[in-house]
DNA sequence: AGCGTGACAGCAAGCGCTTTCTATACAGGA
DNA sequence: TCCTGTATAGAAAGCGCTTGCTGTCACGCT
């Protein structure tokens, strides 16, 4: 039924053990043999057996990429980065390798089950990305199966997630509280003193690290924070909706409404409109990630560019052995604040 | 080094066969036994080996996704709902699929090797979104590995794609045509004559479609297209943005800019703006696939409803078995026009 | 008592490939 | 001419798992 490698061995008159070393291009092969070879495997429409390769080889051409919503861009702009990075006819001859990605949807058992698809595949490499999950059980079961991928020859690289002590991880850790205290920073620094933040959900890094940030700087001006001025919600559009309506439910004299990421920013400027505020005259808003559409939005939005592509394409490499990893295993990567329209002198 | 089967049988004083009877869950065994052998398996943290597994049994729990842009909500919304249908403990025990997700970035080479490494893999479905190439000697190419893996046992389903004729594909297919005729229906209807459209790519179905939608709507209402009025560009914001540059320098008199899809659409709204424009009161905007942040944007932006999410799913259940494929083997989904602030009533 | 019958468990034969080790052939050097 | 070295091809032993088939009991029925 299916063509096999003997077939091929037959209708080339030579060996299987010839075939797959043509195949695989790693040991010497007469050019005319070869040829024949090659014929065919053309002739017959041969497919390498891929399980059957994986398992007698020990290793495999799967390169797993974690996220955490593939809906949203900013996980889709750095697993395109990743990808681009591994995937395609860009190495040795035949060195495809099936770069993939799974969508865990922020679900710590998702992500473990991924984990452990990925573990029982013996993928050549994993490149998790975006915020961990801080809760104690799932953090060190996470690490456990890191450690352990990593004792089985697979790599593993982080991007855009803080470290994994205990594993041979390697961390590509974007500076969400520098980004989120320079953020802050700014919007005092125009006069602001009555500060929402919008956050995202409670048990994750990157929503703790940029209130930290965030935090860091009301304390450094000087100004005593209002445990009302803080909402936690998802990082989507609707969740910065809702809260902004919440925000302005508690505390009417808010003058700035810093958000967790961009999308979230996009639903606080809806909620403030609908409820009559302009931006930047009555209230300004603040996003982070300027991801692609934060330019195009009215006003345009201030934010803190991560370099997402960057960042990926590196952790891509590293994760094919194409860079070393950076000293210590750990890169920290910094954001850049962009000012724009949605930010200015508080009303008086 | 690894555990294997045999370790754990050893351990828990059983046959390997029977350990893989537990482990798959298909076959009587005694429940003490099976408490023996989980025992083991929790003990000696085993995990199974995906190749040998997939090779021994001539299957995998591998299915595929093929996205045109990960980086494009459009792609990452199917892509997430088909995923949810998939993967994780949804099935019967132990029957966790690895579904992920590639990232052809619209080349065909891409598209033709990512099939090749699934089938290498012995995928178990493989769901093909978005547009197809309509290039001849790749559109074949597709279509014949897309038979090849049929008669494999790979379940193949189309998901806002065109029929691939000759094929035991299952299509689920967008009308992109009507939704672009209503579309450019309502813009007449308002009493636009002269309307720009910001076309996708030339050799894709969905660009194609849609702008024949677009032409049919003219052509109905008596108006003689000029073909200065279409420009062709990327889906993306930035070709819409210098696509609507073209447009306008071409013919100022424009009242309406039709764009292939959302991200263009927001693209020209920033360069109408940016040329002094105001929308809708001096050119009336539409996009297509209405991304959750069409509704945020300001004006609103009317667009055609294409039920992503839904579809996706549908997608994926057929994909896993789950549904049965519409008669025929092909849907038709409609898309709904949705007007809102992007498109007014024309200047006189 | 004898025996059919379930209900389990084990044996062993692969699944299709890679890779070590061995065989062959020819070339050149002594 | 014989021997050694080099290049290339083949034989065969698995890789770790699944599964058809073959036991082996313990029952319960006639």
């Amino acid at each position: 039924m299916t063509v096999t490698l003997a077939d091929v061995a037959a209708r080339a008159q030579v060996s299987p053990a010839t075939v797959s070393r043509v195949l695989n291009g790693n040991y010497p092969v007469a050019a005319t043999t070869r040829e024949r070879v090659l014929r065919a495997v053309d002739e017959l429409d041969y497919v390498l057996n891929g399980p059957a390769s994986a398992l007698a080889a020990a290793t495999s051409d799967l390169v797993g990429i974690l996220v955490n919503d593939i809906a949203d861009p900013f996980f889709g702009i750095m697993a395109s980065a990743i990808q681009s990075e591994i995937g395609g006819p860009g190495g040795r001859a035949g060195g495809e390798r099936l770069a993939v990605v799974c969508n865990t949807g922020g679900s710590p058992e998702r992500e473990l089950t991924y984990l452990t698809l990925l573990q029982r595949q013996r993928a050549a490499a994993v490149v998790l990305t975006g915020g961990a999950v801080e809760d104690e059980p799932h953090a060190s079961a996470v690490a456990a199966k890191l450690r352990r991928l990593g004792e089985a020859g697979t790599r593993v690289v982080l991007c855009g997630r803080p470290p994994a002590p205990e594993t041979s991880a390697i961390a590509l850790t974007f500076d969400n509280r520098g980004g989120g205290r320079e953020l802050t920073e700014h919007l005092i620094g125009l006069g602001h003193r009555r500060l929402g933040y919008i956050a995202g959900p409670e048990e994750r890094t990157t929503t703790r690290h940029r209130l930290e940030g965030h935090r860091a700087a009301l304390a450094a001006a000087g100004i005593e924070e209002d445990p009302h001025w803080t909402v936690h919600g998802r990082y989507d559009r609707r969740a910065g909706y809702e809260a902004t309506l919440e925000l302005l439910r508690r505390d009417p004299s808010l003058t700035a409404v810093v958000a967790a990421n961009d999308s979230v920013a996009l639903g606080a400027c809806a909620a403030l409109r609908e409820s009559g505020l302009r931006i930047p005259e009555d209230v300004s808003v603040a996003g982070f990630d300027d991801l692609p559409f934060s330019i195009d939005v009215v006003p345009s939005l201030t934010t803190v560019r991560l370099p997402l592509a960057e960042a990926g394409a590196r952790a891509g490499r590293i994760a094919m052995g194409r860079e070393e990893p950076p000293p210590g295993g750990i890169a920290t990567i910094r954001g850049e604040l962009m000012v724009r329209g949605s930010s200015g002198t508080p009303r008086t």
